[in-house]
DNA sequence: CGCTTATTTGACTACGGTCAACGCGAGTGG
DNA sequence: CCACTCGCGTTGACCGTAGTCAAATAAGCG
């Protein structure tokens, strides 16, 4: 078995971190998930991960920085619909054998691991894998219907504070996060075209956010200053975010 | 077994017509779902079918009339994520036990099926069922992006004129279109809450939808003349909607 | 250090929101 | 049978949030 780069003992990476959020993992599914992060690749910033129209098989999963998924318009807009951090996976073959609407792709450069149609077989097979992933892709539902949330019933400044509440608890779950701060690790272009808005205007939202003293960007770090009153504003409440655990699968 | 009310035969319902679309169903499939259909109970428009904070189970379906997923700020303000319209199926045992983040509703006076958690494992039990709420659960989760790409991304015009197109493509595969013409049953308030806008500016940009001769309204019925046009100018491409049949379940 | 890519700022525009009034048809009750 | 109400649709005047265009800085990066 493959020793976690830049570790002694396999400290558990973001994968298995996150699936444990959602219910106990024996030793041996800890060890898969430790054998699929092993296995990664460093993908520059920008780079198309699957392309709409393609028919991916396996699954990918994120370990490191941030992709997204989007669809483009005829103009060249970009809007994004969801984000994928480290931790978060796609199951293609969740997806019985059909043609991607969208596109997948970095939006820092990250590390991906891409596991083959059968590793992701075997990964199936373990009931809390298995019943893990089942719960994630449940949770993104549930991002995605508060993203339109977002976007149909909240004003700039709201959308950005929503959003950045959201990733704070997302990060917290895979232990990304330092008190209430984090990396984050996008440009306004990207925030603007998550939140259906123009860079410029981002741009300003974000100078009130701060002006207001409600967050603080230093580089790629992200502090929410003033958490409650953010999440106030915003209206955040994450329970759409955290799944109950079932008393038995 | 149950006679459908109002015909001989058993005329092959909305739920049927659906599931149907994603792959054969056989005889005893079809028979399941019309003994679900005829155990429908009317429910008059603008009523809760399930609350947020429930813990629902089992399965309700729509034979009749347009319900939504809704969730409320705190000021009022409604924001729809999705449209239940005849055919569609809402499994909460698929949800695995948790609470609803969000509220489902009527938008109209609407024919529901309840389905309890004993018979909803029976047609879970059928494959060709099973696969096919899988299947129409991966293309809800489509429609959601969409969605989001509609909020973030298009005119006010262009929400709508996508938003006809979808339910002309969704309604036709349940056998409720006539050509391109549709019921509609419901207000510009309801079009509000779902494109993220005011009744005021739904009603002006119908207006101007009218005008270009794209859309034609006579009471509840929506027609669609100029469809090219309308799904031109709404960039409305309906991959998303399509799934295609796997070779082998 | 020089190039590129991001961020920031300003002036102006416009899309869509707000507020308010009026119309209209379907029910309802006198 | 008519008056009344209620919900929905329609329209107008005005306002404000966010978009557009453009230019200046700042920040990474080879």
């Amino acid at each position: 078995m493959k020793v976690v780069p830049g570790g002694g003992a396999a400290v558990s990476g973001p994968l298995s971190r996150k699936l444990q959020g959602f219910g106990r993992l024996e030793e041996a599914d800890a060890a898969a998930l430790a054998m699929v992060e092993a296995g990664t690749r460093l993908v520059p910033s920008g780079t198309d991960l699957v392309r709409e129209g393609d028919r991916p098989e396996g699954m990918i999963a994120i370990t490191e920085g941030f992709a997204c998924r989007y669809k483009l318009r005829e103009n060249g807009a970009r809007q994004i619909m969801a984000y994928l951090v480290p931790g978060d996976v796609c199951d293609f073959d969740a997806s019985v054998l059909n043609r991607m609407d969208h596109t997948i792709g970095t939006l820092s450069t990250c590390r991906v691991a891409r596991v083959a149609p059968e590793a992701s077989r075997d990964l199936r097979a373990r009931p809390a894998v298995a019943g893990g992933l089942r719960m994630a892709a449940l949770v993104d539902e549930a991002i995605l219907r508060e993203w339109i949330m977002n976007l149909g019933r909240r004003s700039a400044v709201e959308r950005l504070a929503h959003l950045f509440c959201e990733l704070l608890v997302r990060l917290r779950a895979v232990g990304l996060t330092l008190g209430n701060s984090y990396d984050l690790p996008i440009t306004q272009l990207d925030l603007a075209d998550t939140t259906g808005m123009t860079s410029v205007h981002v741009n300003r939202s974000l100078g009130e956010l701060k002006r207001a003293g409600l967050i603080e960007r230093k580089g790629r770090r992200l502090t929410l200053t003033e958490l409650e009153r953010l999440m106030e504003m915003a209206e955040f409440r994450p329970n759409y975010l955290h799944r109950e655990m079932p008393e038995a699968a």
